[in-house]
DNA sequence: CTGAAAGCGCTTACAG
DNA sequence: CTGAAAGCGCTTACAG
């Protein structure tokens, strides 16, 4: 592969006039740098991004450490985040942590060790000693969807607490008094404060969320499984579950097929994190949307203003309830079943 | 942050003795091995990923290039390639070329212009001169799914004819005549190979593929939404539409419900690619299954077989049909409804 | 406008 | 076993 001093040579100048054009340095002859550009394309000479981060410091690359790969709403989350660092000539590397601390602490040192610019973050866990010393080392981060509380780092998400309300009264005036919830890690803000707001929510209406109506998840199908199996099996099983998120949704549903029951007859579903395919799945399933897209571009937005010294700001966009059939009667408000979150 | 000569310091010793600890060199007293640990320690020592690139010519690194990360099936095959990667050693960087040969060059540019060790591609056309150039150029690379005719690169992917055959099959038992299908780009492989596997399935039946009933798709729901509404305009509508992705399926399950027809009553319909939410779709869909994560673990051993100087070889694995009841009657043969693809 | 030179943080023959 | 030195491919003051 061509190097700076093999264009040099083509061109009859030095390196350090090659690098001149290259970075369109103003104090450049027309004539030489006529003559580099053409030994740049005889070359076909790329510069070499390792050499040239090595010299600046700076890798023009992000960091972004999400917490499941798999799950629809994170790699929509990434794809606006890649969208938005391009537009700004940034480049992300991903690293999924599967919901695994230990994944996560190991895609962080990497991304570390790459001396990437900056670090997007959707924490799986409190906050490892790892990522606490990323943030005392004073590796722009911004944290995204998810955070750990008391470190001082911009922080862009969602809030649903009003969806959730929504949700609620919705659930209620339907008829719903026992409804039950499968919540993500405690150890996750996402995780606590859905079913903090949930329970906020149900008191509002009189209603207690006891113990047995909250399951323990992991964000993933598998404890959507386990833990609609738990609620069936009670003597008094809900009358609704609300899956803290869409992968655990999937998981309720596969439960409640596998026992022949149907939704919203024998037990009615919501999940938080609207995908494409609620509208399709068996009932329509009622979600709470995130403006996803949004979130990505406002965090890459933050994070960037940080790596290049201006002030970045935390960013806190609503979320919006869905209403589909799977709580029971049909939206009546809703022109078409087919209409898709355009706003 | 520090650096290797502030570890020689603390510890007492050349950098040199430090380069040789952290590389496991054998040559190291126990004694300096010992004050270079502590020194690494005491400062937080990790080495610099990217001095040490530009040293030793290597990054660890593939890049993966892949057409649609919001793809389920190209979601998983990324999970698949990364876990492998992280087993052999290896970090990978993924570029979401969301089918535009544009984007796709780009990523590819980026990629090479990090000294990435190998590529592993699944092109989103028939190849740019980049991409031909890559190769010419000795780059290691595999594709993986889609691939370029002609191009003397090793080859991972799934063989999807006899699953079509299969399809076919079970679609005349139904009493099914008029077939159609939404194919994707023919410039890809995957997008003109499913074409012929289903004309050559239906002529072996004696039907005939109709170019009314050959709508251009480009593997996204967009395209499957406006594939289907021709389909669904023509005086004789076909009785099945197949759809050679899942993200077209979308689309055209969207479409058919904007109708207010209804699956598999008015129209049957069938997807190239399993996902978990066809099983809880309305109803359930047909569809091909990919052996996906074990295409991406066989692509991402080749290419490390490529990059390590041991001859890589070309894969082909059987992709194989899962009957649902979207085109008709369920299938006899399935013990149960919730049963997951497990083989 | 241009070039020689230093230096980014490593690794690795080469001597000792 | 150990260190001094060269060099990977760039960029960027510093002189001219």
């Amino acid at each position: 592969m061509a190097s700076i001093k093999d264009v040099a040579a083509a061109a009859g100048v030095s390196v350090a006039t090659v690098s001149r054009v290259l970075n369109e340095h103003p104090s450049v002859s027309a004539d030489a740098r006529q003559r580099v550009m053409a030994a740049v394309q005889d070359l076909g000479y790329r510069p070499n991004a390792v050499a040239r981060s090595l010299r600046t410091d700076q890798t023009r690359t992000l960091g972004l450490v999400i917490s499941d790969v798999l799950n629809p709403y994170f790699t929509e989350l990434a794809r606006a985040v890649e969208e938005e660092a391009r537009a700004l000539g940034y480049s992300v590397i991903i690293g999924n942590a599967d919901e695994r601390p230990d994944l996560q602490d190991h895609h962080v040192r990497t991304l570390l060790d790459r001396r990437i610019d900056g670090l997007l973050v959707s924490p799986t866990d409190g906050g490892s000693p790892l990522m606490l010393d990323a943030v005392r080392a004073g590796t722009p981060m911004v944290f995204v969807d998810r955070w750990i509380p008391g470190v001082q780092v911009p922080v862009v998400r969602a809030d649903g607490r009003e969806a959730v309300r929504d949700l609620v009264a919705h659930l209620c005036r339907l008829g719903h008094r026992r409804l039950a919830i499968i919540a993500g890690p405690a150890a996750t803000t996402t995780g606590s404060e859905r079913v903090d707001a949930f329970r906020d929510a149900m008191a509002e209406h009189g209603l207690p969320l006891p113990d047995a109506y909250t399951g323990q998840g992991d964000f993933q199908a598998g404890s959507g499984r386990r833990v609609t199996d738990g609620f069936l099996d009670l003597p008094e099983p809900p009358e609704v579950i609300f899956a803290a998120d869409n992968l655990m949704a999937l998981g309720a549903l596969d439960a409640v097929r596998a026992r022949g029951l149907r939704v919203p007859d024998d037990i009615a579903l919501a999940a938080f994190d609207d995908i494409p395919w609620f509208v399709h799945t068996d009932p329509p399933v009622t979600a709470i949307a995130q403006p996803t897209g949004e979130l990505g571009r406002a965090a890459v937005r933050a994070l960037v203003d940080r790596i290049e010294g201006r002030p970045p700001a935390s960013v806190t966009l609503a979320a919006r309830l869905v209403v589909r059939r799977s709580c029971g009667e049909a939206a009546p408000s809703s022109p078409s079943p087919v209409q898709r979150s355009t706003s």
